[in-house]
DNA sequence: ATGAAAGCGCTAACAT
DNA sequence: ATGTTAGCGCTTTCAT
């Protein structure tokens, strides 16, 4: 029931001309008659004339529509790098469909097939957590849709990326939480398939491996980054003896789930326990107390993820690159000890 | 660059029939010979044959496109609901285009005009802060596009909406917090051309004329919805004497400055200053002490609206109804006075 | 039971 | 300088 748009049509019965004049005149052709042209001009202003973009996409095979999927968009980091993204692609006329993947693969899998139905002009993804198959991204580089991965990355040779570096961010911040003190150490962090998971981890022991204190004891517990497992790595830990003096949670989720775990058994932080992370920066700030973090450059982030998807699309599929992003380390309250 | 996607001409050639055979082969249409339908299906199949979505919308002129506005993609509150939404027309197999205002007029009206050019099937929007001007949304109205808004609603009478009730829920957290002891009250809010804002202040005096205790002493304060301003209405409270008691926020960027400024005063919340506000579930129980709030259906929201919006296309624009959704209040530390 | 043709809105190669 | 035509992929009416 939808009012009819004013097509090119229409202005061509308007005016007494042939569509395929008014097409040129909407594109100021040489050929066409400058009065004339100011004249259809003039009316297709007038009658606030729109290309119909489905026609467009008909004719050149493109939506101008780029596919977004992220593990959780309710998640602060996720949709602060997509807001980078929209902001960057709107800039050049493309739009963006966002799809959550709940951190699951299946989900995730059926998106990018509802996205390549939807017949998307790119797709920038960061995998879901459980996503340890990489078929469905193949199926996107099967059909020459430019891809880009964000943060959590895989098939890293073929694909462009924008991430951080994990190993020196990990080592820089374990290294801080020793120098204050800690030498009881934990790291609960997610599923060792995510480049994220073990790149952190690497970082992580190698600060241990270079630190010239001593002895420290360390450990590395796995979870599946959900609130509750975290919550239960955190109970036994706390139970037993000796207790950990710091720990390095891998995201916010875990940080959470590590916090409330701490104080509900009565113990302080950074008093008892020492916590850093790799957080989000709102998120760093906001709890109590202020989070030690690294803060990632969310919105260039997406700017770069947007600008990549970019280059393919108008250079072609060849190039593939990966941009490494800058961290900053933010030393707060909650890795400080306020007697040492 | 993009590989040619298999269409139904290609079928129609391989198989050695017409493309209308397909086509309707493909539809199980009646007249279609039993084993030819077999066969062409099961072609398609195997080819991965997908309808191409440009050429079916501009048959239909539809997109199977839902543009959804928000202030702000990074605010929980918004995400969720988005969450909401996408869960819900995915289900009936539309695709949802996101787009921010950045709590600006300007930016909205951009996006509108950029969904309505997209051709978007429906809109869901929930209103900038500083959106007096509803002109942009008569547009959409003159297009026959559907419409609905939610939690910032306007043109009521005009278009569909799903909201909580803003009145009751502030009654009752502002009779609340005088049950606890409050007497000397600030409602820290926004601009109050806002349905939610003027409606939450509506609440509020409501509590205030209706308690039988007394003397109580009440203020309060608009602001533009920016941590700064909220932080400077703050400052200015706390240096004044008699300082409030007890402050109701009307939302989560307020309640973070709100509760950022009181710590940085020194004064501590319960025991200096009862707070209690309209945040988001997610915040209230992450920051700290543990904020007693109001808990907004937020997946809930989306799905409604989604559902309203898809009401609307079926049927035709005709209809249009308010869904008053139910909130639970949600009492925890910062507004239980340890001591009364 | 199947095919041919028109049309959705637009562009571009090919007339004139 | 302007018009005609074909075609992007699909559905549907109208032949046959």
């Amino acid at each position: 029931m939808k009012k009819k748009r004013i097509t090119l049509k229409d202005l061509a019965t308007e005016v007494g001309v042939s569509i395929s004049t008014v097409s040129r005149a909407l594109k100021d052709h040489p050929d066409i008659d400058k009065t004339l042209t100011k004249k259809i001009q003039a009316l297709a202003q007038q009658k606030n004339y729109i290309p119909n973009p489905l026609a467009m996409g008909l004719l050149r095979q493109q939506t101008r529509v780029i596919g977004v999927i992220v593990p959780d968009l309710t998640t602060h980091f996720y949709s602060s790098i997509i807001t980078g993204i929209e902001d960057e692609l709107r800039l050049a006329g493309y739009y963006i469909v966002i799809s959550s993947s709940k951190e699951r693969v299946e989900k995730e899998i059926e998106s990018v097939q509802n996205l390549l139905n939807l017949r998307i002009d790119g797709l920038i993804v960061c995998i879901a957590q459980d996503s340890e198959s990489t078929e469905h991204f193949e199926k996107v580089l099967d059909h020459e849709v430019p891809l880009v991965f964000f943060d959590r990355v895989c098939l890293e040779r073929k694909v462009s990326s924008v991430v951080v570096d994990n190993v020196a961010m990990a080592r820089d911040l374990t290294a801080h939480l020793i120098d204050n003190g800690a030498r009881r150490l934990v790291h609960i962090t997610g599923p060792s398939h995510l480049n994220i998971v073990h790149e952190r981890a690497e970082g992580y022991q190698k600060a241990l491996q270079q630190t010239t204190v001593g002895p420290i004891s360390s450990q590395i517990i796995h979870t599946d980054l959900s609130t509750e497992s975290a919550a239960k790595a955190l109970r036994q830990l706390l139970t037993a003896e000796p207790r950990p003096d710091a720990i390095l949670g891998v995201n916010d989720t875990v940080i959470f789930a590590i916090m409330d775990e701490i104080k509900s058994h009565g113990l302080s932080i950074p008093k008892d326990i020492l916590l850093a992370g790799f957080s989000d920066e709102f998120h760093a700030r906001v709890i109590e107390p202020k989070l030690t973090s690294v803060a990632h450059p969310t919105h260039e982030i997406g700017r770069s993820a947007a600008q990549l998807i970019l280059e393919q699309i108008e250079e072609g599929q060849a190039i593939h690159k990966k941009i490494v992003l800058n961290t900053a380390l933010h030393i707060r309250a909650s890795s400080t000890r306020q007697n040492s």
